[in-house]
DNA sequence: GCCCAGGCACTCA
DNA sequence: TGAGTGCCTGGG
């Protein structure tokens, strides 16, 4: 592996997003957001990323976003730049004051088009921890089990692993790696995911209630995690994933009490429409920003 | 030492 | 349908 930085291909510039396609479009905002867990911020502000097109560093500047890499990748894909969220970010602003302080905050944050597979790896495992426990999870899944990506700056970045890769780790390794309790829902997962019995293919073309079904086939996958991997694996902004944060906050903004899983879920059809998931992102870090929702509710 | 973290499975009413 | 509890582990 070349370590030699003048020869790195993260040095290779091989595209430019123009600033003015970058109204909607944040590096910072979207890669902090807890929607991804495999960048790192540079000391020169560049952020490395490792997604499931390769290893890539980012920069954003006032000349616009420069993308360097070995090979070009589909950002525009990646990004999600073929949907309107100038258009979104105006309906839902209209709807109340909290939502529109909140995309304001947030206005460069995007639903990243990231890769199924590892979306319910990395959730599972997201269960009651901290971003910055998950990302050394994350991390040490990669390094061990998958293949090679690059180096820079002499430390050196793995793929996410892919299902075929992880087969033969058991729950006794998953716990060895610091699992803990999730270690027999990530063997679940994988079994399932190489046998078909939850095809990650097919999940694209089913609506939304039965994808999220099939997803729940698996143990440990539950409603959040499911709403998590439509998201942001699947681009299905029906997905309202609901936290203990977005629960609070929720109730803080909306109700005088505690809502009911019914309650808050009607609420969220009714009131967010077709944008729901991206709504939550919006209130998601609004709320992480302002501390809101800090102080448990007494019910 | 104690509590809690961006859930889920399981049990019981 | 909802409330209660245990689960691994690390950090404050």
């Amino acid at each position: 592996m070349n370590l030699n930085s003048d020869n790195n291909p993260l040095e290779n510039l091989i595209a430019v997003i123009e600033s003015d396609k970058l109204a909607h479009l944040s590096l910072v905002q979207t890669m902090q957001s807890g929607q991804h867990f495999r960048s790192k911020v540079l000391d020169d502000d560049s952020i490395i990323v490792v997604n499931q097109y390769g290893l890539y560093r980012m920069k954003e500047d006032t000349s616009g976003l420069s993308i360097y890499g070995e090979h070009l990748f589909d950002y525009e894909a990646y990004f999600d730049m073929n949907r309107d969220y100038e258009q979104i970010q105006e309906i839902l602003s209209r709807k109340d004051p909290h939502l529109e302080a909140a995309i304001i905050m947030n206005k460069g944050l995007r639903i990243l088009q990231q890769d199924p597979f590892e979306m319910i790896m990395t959730f599972i495992i997201s269960q009651s921890k901290q971003i910055s426990q998950i990302k050394i999870l994350v991390e040490r899944l990669s390094h061990l089990y998958g293949d090679a990506a690059g180096a820079y700056k002499e430390v050196a970045y793995h793929m996410f692993p892919t299902p075929e890769q992880l087969i033969g780790v058991d729950e006794v390794i998953y716990k060895a790696l610091k699992m803990g309790y999730r270690s027999r829902y990530l063997e679940d997962a994988v079994k399932k995911i190489v046998t078909r019995t939850v095809d990650l293919a097919a999940i694209k073309s089913m609506s939304y209630e039965k994808a999220k079904a099939e997803l729940m086939q698996i143990k440990g996958v539950g409603e959040k995690v499911a709403d998590c991997v439509l998201l942001f694996g699947y681009g299905r902004f029906e997905a309202f994933p609901v936290d203990v944060w977005i629960e609070r906050i929720i109730g803080e903004l909306y109700f005088d009490k505690k809502p009911s899983k019914k309650e808050l879920n009607d609420f969220v059809d009714d009131y967010f429409g077709a944008y729901k998931g991206i709504a939550q992102q919006y209130l998601f870090e609004y709320a992480r920003t302002l501390a809101l929702g800090k102080n448990k509710p007494k019910n």
